[in-house]
RNA sequence: UCCUCAGUAGCUCAAUGGUAGAGCAUCCGGCUGUUAACCGGAGGGUUGCAGGUUCGAGUCCUGCCUGAGGAGCCA
């Protein structure tokens, strides 16, 4: 194999700053058009799908034949001119001048994925082929835009990322959704559902901190909406309020969503979707109050009551009534996790938010202020039967210049899917982990 | 865990209880500007598995398996 030869080697993206230039690019082939004596294959080199054109007159027959001869997938190096030429897609083509096969995907076991239409079990199974395909290309960028962005905007806000374990030896909030795993010839570990109490332990050592990891929940949930395992951002700080959290969440959603319009238009325009829904997002954001959230359901015709959770139905509805995220506090104690701090004025609610994404697309941040009181904090214990003697460590941080202090969690996956406005979070994460899927 | 739906050629799908088909993919042939190219031809089947009803089952019945969509729960 002889890559790295005389021409310049460069990728696709970078061939219209080329042209008129000999270059070679490295890829596999996509698809292959052929019209007798003139061939259009088309080169695949994960930075984007770039046409060649292959004319028998001006090349060796060997080299014409061999690309006339190539299977979807082969792997291939082109040499060429680049040209700018109206008829190609793109605006851009490669005049071929020689072509090294680097491997030809024999006929007898062709590449299974065509151009054509194939169902999701099919596809989900050969997932480590699909991911090629220019539309999961384009979705697996959007996400490493997003992740990028997400660490961009809490490193230059302050923030210390402070990773926290997967392994976990107790539930934050119930073992029914919980991993579990052996743990050498001791006890069982769990995986991990949320990295947020440790957050706060780390938040009362560096002030603001953000935990960036898979997190696993063993629900039974089988929706466009769930993965077993996700990746989740998680902020905390000290000295921060509910207000605080709605500031940052806002901020952060804004900038993520900027930075995917900023640098990936192509990808959007791949996945045809609409920028005009995503430019929208500006803040400031909606904020309403449960008690009001739940007086818009009724207006709408819901049957949901004071006091009751929302589904998926009452997100989707709620969600359709604005045209950029909207922010839900103060929901019923009794919904929400133990740790919440219960708002002064009215201690049945807690000082929680929920950012449904618009669109339909559900919740994608949930947090709020954290119990930071050291008496009230054994109660809900207690109320939530939960073993305190797992939690001694966490009831430290209350005995030790304790402090209010605030935080949320935002799923990655579902804010990909929103903002690429896909149906389901599956195709949002190169291998997704499902409820009776985990190969490949 | 519960509800609904689906499983037929490599893929996507047809087929009143009566000879299992089409498009794409693959192979052969044609075409110098194709755009999921197009045109002509060829090969390709244990109809998810196991029973049952019937002269006859892809089709009807029972059980099982696999998958999809949704509910609850959640990001």
């Amino acid at each position: 194999m002889t890559v790295a030869r005389a021409p310049r080697r460069i990728t696709v993206a970078e061939a219209a700053r080329h042209v008129g230039e000999l270059v070679c690019i490295p890829g596999w082939l996509y698809n292959l058009r052929e019209s007798g004596k003139i061939l259009f294959p088309l080169l695949r080199d994960g930075t984007g799908i770039l046409q060649c054109v292959a004319s028998k007159a001006q090349l060796p027959e060997s080299v014409f034949q061999a690309i006339k001869d190539l299977t979807q997938e082969s792997s291939i190096v082109v040499t060429g001119t680049v040209r700018a030429e109206p008829r190609a897609p793109g605006g851009y083509e490669l005049e071929v001048a020689d072509l090294e096969v680097v491997q030809r995907v024999p006929e007898s076991d062709p590449y299974p994925i065509t151009p054509k239409e194939h169902g999701i079990e099919f596809l989900l199974d050969r997932r480590h082929l699909w991911i090629r395909s220019r539309r999961q290309n384009a979705i697996l960028r959007i996400r490493h835009e997003v992740v990028k962005a997400i660490r961009d905007y809490f490193d230059s806000h302050g923030f210390t990322l402070c990773d926290t374990p997967i392994f976990t030896p107790a539930a934050c909030e119930g073992t029914t959704t919980l991993f579990e795993v052996n743990y050498f010839d001791h006890d069982k570990v769990y995986l991990t559902q949320s990295g947020q109490l440790y957050n706060e332990a780390t938040a009362m050592a560096f002030g603001k901190v953000y935990t960036f990891g898979p997190t696993f929940r063993a629900e039974r949930s089988k929706t466009r909406r769930h993965l077993t395992e996700f990746w989740m951002v998680e902020p905390e700080m000290a000295y921060a309020t509910l207000e605080d959290v709605k500031q940052v969440a806002e901020e952060l959603i804004v900038f993520v969503v900027g930075r995917v319009l900023e640098n990936r238009r192509a990808e959007l325009a791949v996945l045809e979707r609409d920028v005009s829904k995503l430019e929208a997002v500006q803040p400031p954001f909606p904020r309403i109050s449960y008690d009001e959230a739940v007086r818009l359901l009724q207006s709408k015709g819901s049957p949901i009551q004071w006091g009751e959770d929302f589904g998926g139905d009452e997100e989707t509805l709620l969600s359709e009534a604005f045209d950029r995220p909207v922010m839900i506090d103060r929901y019923p104690a009794a919904v929400k996790a133990f740790y919440m701090q219960p708002d002064p004025e009215r201690p049945e609610v807690v000082l929680g938010v929920d950012v449904l994404a618009p669109e339909g697309y559900g919740e994608i941040v949930g947090g709020g202020q954290r119990i930071h009181d050291y008496e009230l904090l054994v109660r809900r214990l207690e109320e939530h039967r939960l073993p305190r003697q797992a939690f001694e460590w966490y009831l430290d941080l209350r005995k030790y210049g304790t402090v209010p202090h605030a935080g949320f969690g935002m799923g990655v996956e579902r804010c990909v899917a929103w903002i690429c406005g896909l149906d389901h979070v599956r195709e949002t994460i190169p291998f997704p982990r499902m409820l009776y899927r985990t190969r490949p």
